[in-house]
DNA sequence: TCTTTCGGTTCAATATGTGAACCTTAGCTT
DNA sequence: AAGCTAAGGTTCACATATTGAACCGAAAGA
């Protein structure tokens, strides 16, 4: 691997953290000489990608991504288009609802709501979403070119649960369903005790840039309130894309502005 | 320079160009040989940093540090704590408002709240605020350690105006000036015909993290007026300040929470 | 006290990055 | 339609940046 894709791993593993971590542990973490790990930290550090405190000398992420994230916004507009549509949706469902995009080939969540109830499921920002495993994951990919899917079933297929399903021929008929229906149905396949409804967010023609998502206890998942909330998942998710995507693209096109 | 260091500059650079660009324009700006230019993009884009439309082939940046930035957000919520306060401050002034965050050495803008008047002033997202002509970048500077006031005075300062200040001694009276106020005041330093004040956002004893401005038209700018701005803006500094790093650091604490 | 682990540094060995030259395609000029 | 230019992208001998075992002093445990 190059030594950019090295760095790049480092950063993402330090933002996989709980929390701030010290030199070595970070070495241990990346499976990386501890040398090599300062080095990489020093360069992060100077670019803000990380920070060192300098009381614990331990490392955090940095404020370097905020900017890029901001600016990313401004010309691609997901975040702040799709998070009235998710609070929406947490509001009429009463359930988590969280908001996932594809970037470097993986499924990650980018924004929760979570739900008001005391009994309710938990989402990390930042947790990377499988591809086979999740109701964002199969939503997501059941919507992209065959290739993809192939692909996506041709690594090996982690079992999180007993009823995760890991067999490709399975996973294919259930994307085959989801494709039909328009949204996707996950019952524990990630975490016991957990169902999730999903529908993609996407241009017409193109794969998908992401997922909306509705995560709720099973023990509220009957039939019919899952049909609900399917249904209510991919409105959203229709709506978000002809609001990214659709001709009116005012907020894409950022005319000149200067600084004062 | 590192690879690193030079795959992170080449990203900088990227999220400076108004618009998607191509290899060779990219090449370019970076001062980079095409074959380099290339392996970094590749490299970057498989980790989520820049994207590659498929069809013009040009880049632009990528989804990953949104993820990153929202994962910064929850352990440092620096915008969604400031950005209410900028709110308020635009609506009391009827001025543009603008965050800004110290990272890498540079203090960037990170969040704007326009005016809501036809004559106003407009602050780009992403912009790089140089320490000597913003009023954001002397009201961070004069509640910096002396060291770092050594450091940004000694590389050579450009005049972005005829009022641009870049004699050492006049910044470091100005600055002096600033921390007695406790709120930075620019005429004129980076744009004619525009004034403003600013206020660092820090913790008791430590530099700032990041300033909140205001930025008016000249016009409007009367002395009172700014002399109002000024305390205005040091007000929602203070009260920023307090939110982050005061007693009640309730959203700094990440407890065990899982994916689902 | 002794031992381990921490953050951090050094330097010879070498894996890695580099860029001039190259290819192909697309668009423009003549 | 030939001829030109500049685009995106690739190749490979060469050069340089990266690597990691061994090292240091400090601090935390035993």
């Amino acid at each position: 691997m190059s030594t950019i894709g090295k760095a790049l791993t480092l950063l993402d593993t330090i933002s996989r953290l709980e929390k701030e971590a010290g030199l070595s542990d970070i070495a241990r973490h990346c499976a990386l000489d501890k040398a090599t790990t300062r080095r990489f930290l020093v360069e992060l550090e100077k670019h803000g990608f990380v920070e060192q405190d300098p009381e614990t000398r331990r490392y955090r992420l940095g404020g370097a991504p905020v900017r890029l994230a901001r600016i990313r916004e401004t010309r691609f507009p997901y975040l702040s288009v799709a998070t009235p549509f998710a609070r929406e949706l947490a509001n009429l469902t009463g359930e988590t609802v969280h908001l996932s995009e594809h970037a470097a080939g993986r499924l990650s969540t980018i924004h929760v709501e979570d739900s008001q109830r005391a009994h309710r499921v938990i989402v990390d920002v930042g947790s990377i979403l499988p591809f086979h495993a999740t109701a964002s994951g199969l939503g997501f990919l059941a919507f992209c070119p065959q290739k993809d899917i192939d692909a996506a079933l041709s690594a090996p297929l982690q079992a999180f649960t007993d009823h995760t399903l890991t067999e490709p021929a399975a996973l294919r008929q259930t994307l085959g369903e989801t494709l039909r229906r328009g949204y996707s149905i996950c019952h524990h396949g990630l975490e016991t005790g957990v169902v999730s409804v999903a529908a993609p967010i996407r241009a017409p023609g193109s794969p998908p840039v992401g997922a909306i998502a509705i995560a709720a206890p099973a023990t509220r998942a009957e039939k019919e309130t899952v049909e609900q909330m399917g249904r209510a998942a991919m409105t959203a998710a229709r709506r978000i894309s002809e609001r990214l995507f659709g001709l009116e693209q005012v907020a894409a096109d950022p005319l000149a502005r200067r600084a004062g």
